[in-house]
RNA sequence: GGGCUGGUAGAUCAGCGGAAGAUCGCACCGUUCGCAACGGUGAGGCCGCGGGUUCAACCCCCGCCCAGUCCA
């Protein structure tokens, strides 16, 4: 980046000089001549702790300072974003609050919802997960709090001069003494975009960060930048994009040991409180070594592996044992860690994300798990939804669209789950501690990775539970990249099938959309204007392409020569081509469409019925239901919704039955193009439920109260839709349930399917439907007890079997070789029961096959062999173990001769031994 | 979205091609003034569901359902 970008109008008049750092050579600007050091860490330690370098403010307070100085200055307060990026297909979470206004805002396509505006935006970052509570200064979730001016070619609002004399000013009204400040040059890039920046800084921290962005990868006809080996290109747009830490205001205007101690000081005093900590802030030593630590702990940059040599060097640097300070700080890490994840999940919770092991839901429960082995490792015994209700409050209920009542549900329901998991994982552990130990083995890695992957299990919580056992673990370093290989299998490419066209279309001109005009025709005119591969593409069409999770059209195109089936519809780009086989058209020649009537208005029911569930189920479930997925069917049709647990009978009832209502209602259904800024403030983002739709204009549906962005194809009014029938719910994943219907005539035919098979029930057991449920309890109930009446029957033959089944004797021994009716379980129990009187049976039985069995209660005889010779006259096999033996043969001429060799196999084995 | 692991008695789990087992819990009997403990006896299983292979399947193969878990 160019050193001219920094020298400003502003900085020469203001009196502020340029200098290098004499610590890390990067340049800064300041108005104080005799600093020599950027001020940046961790060229300066923190100067401000103890010795603030703002006037006290608390978190609202600053808010408030901040927001309101920029309206005064001519921005428009925004409302704050969700932190889950609902709006964005490309991240999870909101981490930066540019990020509320990417992609189309930045790009220029769509005009900002205010021109200059201003915004707090709270954002969630967890890739520095490993420090928060440690370095004194991360956060999970903190408040960027920003003004943001887009200018472009027309309009130009303002640029570097006016963002650094705001800034100044600003700092200046919360008491900062601005020769305290230095603006240190800082190139950035990031997300394809990049600008100079300036870093402010003031008392060793880095409060604000001021982004220039004028560059883009997007290639233009000018000259790019090469920034890190890629070429950026200038942007038509150029945006103030700038970042005001809340917490680290907050913290410099108090100059406490830490952020954590800043901005949560209830939560904190009542944790200590709790896990009795009073002592080491009373203890002058331990007040004093936390006091050092924190302003030395801006110097350094915590990486999980190097902690230890932090912490030691730490340890020299404020001249204490290593032992002494890890004693004071690893539980006041903890309590940090504890109040920064709480607040994280009062935002991620009260901003609707329902914790799963998917997406966001994934990083929900990541943090609450965090957050629940730390308070086990404390021995914090307060419930964890009481410590997020004190978040919520401290946040500001009315911030948060979840109602408490739900988040405090959530949050019980994970605890659980978490418990249940950890128990469930002691055990395996213990089992297999033990197997291994009786093996005179240690634990192979193989093992700790199939229980981490498969079972959540940690290799940490392996080692302790396995060592308590007594067994040995081996645990190498690279553990986690072990496990990371595991997944690094590339998944497959999808192939797009159409993308080979898309050359070919890219000239044509765009299809007319007459599917969203003449929503209620079947049939058109057009003109062809292409046709290859059996793709025809028109001039104009209703055909609907697959979009949206609706099916494509089919139906007919009608020339003069004949008809053309059309079976298939898509879109690319801006082209609709039509799928058809077995015959040619020409450029120019004229066609009438028919699309296929009743398969168009069933999915329409569909659709419309699949926005009216959503609504249903957002009334009974809960502000958070957000759909997952749709496809719609001309039979039936699929809606998956985020939940966070299953969907009980009753609540699907309820859905069903007011979904009927609103259909009942027979409200007309509004379509109509709107600005999508103007309509995201309007109906904020629970328009985006099927994905999110590019483009400057978003087409808005309203059914009834469901407000959505659809490109989909409606009935008129509610009424169109008729019946909706829910068919089954499905629970597809953890956290999203799917609701299966079926609408209008398609929903009498399922009911009409559904009786069929009751009646058919009905007749087999020859009673009323009604009395079905009660007839079928009965039948099954009586099922067991005959069984086990058989079996006691079976029992009693085999006695009185047993007691003269006896065909004579070899020597002493008692031998059954002979032929009865009976199956072969009961052979079985009759063998079986004359072997364990020391006797040795062969009984035959069967009509079609043979089936042959031995029991030997004589260790001489084996019943294998003998039910091998035996199985080999009928022409067949067998097998079992010494005292019983079982097979058959299909050869039932041999029985004779079967009898005969199971009499001699016998006598072959007594006499041998 | 891509993997992985598991589903056997009320609970926790063995078995993993040759008649369904253990421990706890439950019921009853004994011991006891009574309880606990102990001894004895017993009830309790569509071995998740549907196909296939086999003389024979809880066990092997395929599909499905359910639960858990890791990664993006």
């Amino acid at each position: 980046m160019m050193e001219e970008e920094y020298q400003l109008d502003y900085f020469r008049d203001h009196g502020l000089i340029r200098k290098i750092c004499t610590s890390c050579a990067n340049p800064f600007w300041t108005r104080d001549p005799g600093r020599v050091v950027c001020g940046d860490a961790p060229c300066e330690s923190y100067t401000f702790i103890g010795h603030p370098v703002f006037d006290p403010h608390t978190v609202p307070e600053m808010r408030e300072a901040f927001l309101s100085f920029f309206e005064r200055h001519g921005h428009t307060r925004l409302e704050r974003y969700p932190v889950a990026a609902r709006w964005r297909d490309d991240i999870y979470l909101t981490i930066a609050s540019i990020a509320d206004f990417q992609p189309f805002v930045t790009s220029g396509l769509v005009p900002p919802p205010a021109n200059p505006l201003t915004i707090s935006q709270p954002c969630i970052r967890l890739n520095d997960l490993d420090s928060v509570g440690r370095s004194g200064r991360h956060l999970t979730l903190f408040e960027m709090m920003a003004h943001h001016a887009f200018n472009s070619q027309e309009r130009v609002i303002y640029w570097k001069d006016e963002t650094v004399a705001f800034c100044d000013e600003f700092l200046a009204s919360i008491g900062a003494d601005l020769t305290k400040i230095s603006y240190k040059e800082h190139p950035w890039f990031g997300g394809g975009n990049a600008g100079p920046s300036l870093e402010v800084l003031i008392g060793g921290l880095e409060v604000a960060t001021l982004v220039f962005m004028n560059l883009g990868r997007e290639k233009t006809t000018e000259t790019p930048v090469i920034l890190d080996g890629d070429p950026y290109y200038p942007m038509k747009t150029r945006i103030v994009d700038t970042g005001y830490g809340l917490e680290r205001f907050v913290w410099a205007s108090q100059g406490s040991p830490t952020i954590y101690d800043a901005i949560f000081p209830t939560l904190i005093d009542s944790l200590i409180h709790e896990i009795h900590l009073e002592e080491f802030l009373s203890t002058q030593e331990y007040a004093h070594i936390l006091a050092l630590n924190a302003k030395y702990s801006g110097l350094v940059d915590i990486q999980g592996s190097s902690l230890l040599q932090m912490r030691k060097r730490m340890a020299y640097t404020i001249g204490v044992s290593f032992e002494d300070l890890q004693k004071v700080i690893v539980p006041f890490e903890k309590l940090y860690t504890i109040a920064d994840h709480t607040r994280c999940l009062a935002y991620m919770l009260g901003d609707c994300i329902v914790p799963s092991n998917v997406r966001e839901g994934y990083l929900a429960r990541l943090v609450l798990r965090r957050t629940l082995r730390t308070m086990y490792e404390l021995g914090i015994k307060t419930d964890l939804a009481d410590l997020i209700e004190m978040q919520v409050k401290a946040s500001g209920d009315q911030t948060f669209e979840q109602s408490t009542d739900v988040i405090r549900e959530i949050v019980h329901n994970e605890v659980d789950r978490y418990r249940q998991t950890l128990q469930r994982g002691s055990r395996i552990i213990q089992k297999l501690a033990s197997a291994y130990r009786k093996k005179n083995r240690s634990i192979p890695v193989a093992e700790l990775i199939t229980l981490y992957d498969s079972h959540g299990i940690s290799p940490e919580m392996v080692r302790d539970i396995a060592t308590q056992e007594g067994s040995e673990v081996e645990l190498p370093d690279n553990f986690y990249s072990m496990v990371a290989g595991l997944h690094a299998q590339a998944d497959s490419e999808r192939e797009i099938p159409l993308e080979k066209y898309r050359d070919q279309v890219a000239g044509l001109p765009p299809t007319k959309k007459l599917y969203y005009e003449q929503t209620d025709d079947i049939e058109f005119d057009a003109g062809v204007i292409d046709f290859f591969d059996g793709y025809v593409i028109l001039d104009q069409t209703l055909f609907y392409p697959e979009g949206g999770g609706q099916p494509a059209d089919t139906g007919l195109l009608i020339t003069t020569e004949g008809m053309i089936r059309v079976e298939n519809t898509f879109q690319l780009g801006e082209v609709i081509l039509h799928q058809t086989r077995g015959s040619v058209l020409y450029r120019g020649e004229r066609v009438k469409g028919k699309i296929d009537e009743e398969r168009r208005r069933s999915l329409m029911r569909h659709h419309t019925a699949t926005h009216l569930l959503l609504r249903a189920a957002k009334d009974v479930l809960g502000t958070h239901i957000h759909q997952a997925g749709a496809q719609k069917g001309s039979e039936s049709s699929r809606l998956d919704i985020r939940h966070y647990k299953h969907i009980t009978p009753e609540e699907i009832l309820r859905i069903e039955v007011l979904a009927n209502q609103m259909v009942t209602e027979d409200s007309l259904i509004s379509i109509k193009w709107e600005e999508r800024t103007k309509a995201e403030q309007k109906y904020g983002f629970e328009l985006y439920q099927g994905g999110v739709p590019p483009g400057k204009e978003i087409r808005v549906v309203r059914v009834n109260r469901d407000v959505e962005a659809c490109a989909g194809t409606h009935c008129r009014s509610t009424g169109e839709v008729g019946v909706i029938k829910i068919i089954r719910i499905e629970h597809v994943q953890d956290g999203i349930e799917r609701i299966e219907f079926a609408a209008g005539t398609a929903a009498i035919y399922y009911l009409q399917h559904l009786e069929g098979f009751l009646f058919e029930a009905a007749k087999a057991v020859s009673v009323q439907p009604e009395n079905l449920p009660t007839t079928v309890q009965r039948f099954f109930t009586e099922w067991k007890e005959q069984r086990k009446e058989i079996g006691r029957l079976q029992k009693r033959i085999a006695d009185l079997e047993i007691a003269h089944l006896e065909t004579g004797k070899v020597g002493e021994v008692p031998v059954a070789v002979k032929t009865m009716i009976g199956t072969p379980s009961e052979l079985v129990t009759i063998a079986t029961g004359f072997a364990e009187r020391g006797g040795v049976a062969v009984l035959l039985s069967g009509n079609e096959r043979v089936h042959v069995v031995v029991a030997s209660g004589n260790p001489k005889v084996h019943a294998v062999a003998i039910v091998q010779r035996v199985c080999q006259v009928l022409g067949g096999k067998g097998g079992g173990t010494s005292v019983l033996a079982q097979g058959s043969g299909s050869r039932i001429e041999f029985l004779d001769k079967a009898l005969e060799e199971g009499r001699a196999a016998i006598l072959g084995e007594l006499n041998a031994g």
